[in-house]
DNA sequence: TATACGATCACCT
DNA sequence: GGTGATCGTATAC
């Protein structure tokens, strides 16, 4: 089990986003290893794409400007967190947002985290599998292909023919960037959010 | 300095 | 299917 590489990261964001369905996620949490496989993402990109945070050049969005492997985190509605990876060569701003993982390890701590909520749900959002993995503003901009605690793992790679591409959730106003289908999901029966 | 709003979630009906 | 929670960030003044 090795971290992915810069490699992976540096190149169009689209092909990461596909790219990392399937991969594992791990959060190493007070010693112990949290975990999960990423199964649904969205692509944001930079100057041609108004849902993206990157679409202007700001002190929040800068990270993704940056080197391509690092975490960018941010916080939302007052009390969630969302955890991207940047994408793309520094100077061209690009991330993707992972926005569910199905559990493999530390599921009890999982639960833990979220107390009450059915097993089913603990990670099946971005700002849900956040608060179970403990990701806040603290990660932002950690180094995903060195960090200790946050970090992915390559597993098996999803056949092209099993990934569904949607529009992203949540995309208001432009209409452009709203017909997009920058989201992707695996496998084909997660949730689409209808 | 002030204000409007958002890449969401949980709980209600 | 609808709505309230709750605050950092961007933008306008």
């Amino acid at each position: 089990m090795t971290h992915l590489p810069r490699s992976f990261f540096q190149r169009d964001t689209l092909a990461v986003a596909r790219a990392l369905l399937g991969q594992r996620l791990v959060r190493v949490f007070e010693g112990e290893r949290l975990s999960g496989l990423i199964c649904e993402v969205e692509a944001y990109r930079g100057a041609d794409d108004r849902a993206s945070h990157a679409y202007r050049r700001t002190p929040r969005s800068a990270i993704m400007y940056g080197p391509p492997g690092h975490a960018y985190v941010y916080f939302i509605y007052g009390m969630y967190f969302c955890l991207n990876a940047v994408t793309e060569a520094a100077e061209r701003p690009g991330a993707v947002l992972i926005r569910a993982i199905l559990p493999q390890e530390g599921l009890p701590i999982l639960c833990d985290r979220r107390p009450g909520i059915p097993d089913r749900h603990l990670t099946d959002g971005p700002g849900k599998l956040c608060q179970a993995l403990g990701v806040t503003l603290a990660l932002n901009g950690v180094d995903l292909t060195t960090s200790a605690e946050l970090f992915i793992e390559a597993a098996e790679p999803i056949p092209a023919d099993e990934i569904v591409a949607t529009p992203r959730v949540g995309v208001r106003g432009d209409e452009a960037a709203r017909r997009r289908p920058w989201r992707f999901l695996w496998p084909p029966i997660a949730d689409t959010g209808t």
